[in-house]
DNA sequence: ACATATTCATGATGGTCATCATATTAAAGA
DNA sequence: TCTTTAATATGATGACCATCATGAATATGT
């Protein structure tokens, strides 16, 4: 059943939203291509009409989560209050990819990691951007910082079982972040 | 075949150092069961001799690698830039657990990510204890936030394409880390 | 309206993998 | 030395999954 050009580019975009909410929420491993095509609302059958291949899919994933302003241009410093929040931790499958896809990068082919790396780009100009009181040598390298320490800590503080821990690791980090841009 | 007492201890040493290993450089979900045991020198089927499940082995290989000292007592300069250099970059498989496994480690059962708990809560106290040279409160948090940007550095340095922005990430975040250490 | 092209659904296919059943074989203990 | 016991090897088994082949049905352009 054919359906309308509308319509198809509708169904891929709804493809790409529901990849991203899905590895974001279990891996790119976890997810299965036929699970990523129910949640879109299709069958698995039409799914190389629109990717290549699963890897095809996480690149294209990427760029399309990647893409997304994030929110730092609110202010660095909500931001970090939000970034760093207990809630941001409890909810990966709508927040940061970076946080919850950059491990699984490493291991997929090159143009996925060259997606993560525009994104990385990204994201570290918009952080330096943020934080333009200083020098924009200092700026910069307060935004790699900054930013190394936020992914880090979410990634620890999802990864361990005590709620107690994982909180202080996101209060602590938060705080300390906040120090070091008063120097 | 039946191997001696101390033989089956060996094997069971070497299945878990094989399984950090190559655990750590590509995955849970990349390696399979069978994969360990050959690395191992033995076959698949004695697999659940040693272990219930590969859930099992996977907390087991946790609570091994995490129990190691990983070099801060030498001091926290001297650990910082070795961590944060590219050559621990380009050998995961030798290098820190907690930065190869901990975004795996949210997928896995309680008993994994109690283990990553419990390695946490013990490198934060090493960290603390080399640099006690603030109140212990302020000390703590230094650990932690030091902490998340070492591991957060080396996961987005690793799963770029991109070797200088790789190189700058390693670079800029050891030296954002240094300066707060000064205040 | 008709012909064509193309999207999606249905249904294989081949491979991988975790797990288990059974057979070997040698250590342990008497 | 002989029996028992347990560790490992060999060889299924059943499930899952990425990918592909084919067909149905409708949009698109004439």
């Amino acid at each position: 059943m054919k359906v309308s050009r509308e319509q198809m580019a509708e169904n891929r975009h709804r493809i790409l939203a529901e990849a991203s909410r899905l590895f974001k929420d279990r891996g790119f491993d976890q997810v299965s291509v036929a699970e990523v095509m129910q949640a879109a609302g299709l069958t698995h059958g039409g799914f190389y009409g629109h990717f290549s291949s699963k890897s095809d899919l996480i690149a294209q994933t990427l760029e399309h989560a990647l893409a997304g302003d994030s929110g730092v241009s609110r202010g660095f410093d909500a931001y970090l209050e939000s970034y760093l929040s207990p809630r941001h931790r409890d909810r990966a499958a709508t927040g940061c990819p970076t946080a919850a896809l950059a491990s699984d990068t490493r291991q997929q082919p090159a143009k996925s990691r060259t997606a993560m790396a525009a994104g990385l780009q990204a994201q570290i100009a918009r952080i330096t951007d943020s934080l333009s009181d200083q020098c924009s040598q200092d700026s910069r390298r307060a935004a790699i910082g900054s930013w190394s320490a936020m992914v880090g800590a979410m990634i620890l503080a999802r990864a361990v079982d005590d709620g107690a821990l994982s909180d202080e690791i996101l209060e602590q980090t938060r705080a300390w972040i906040s120090k070091a841009q008063q120097p």
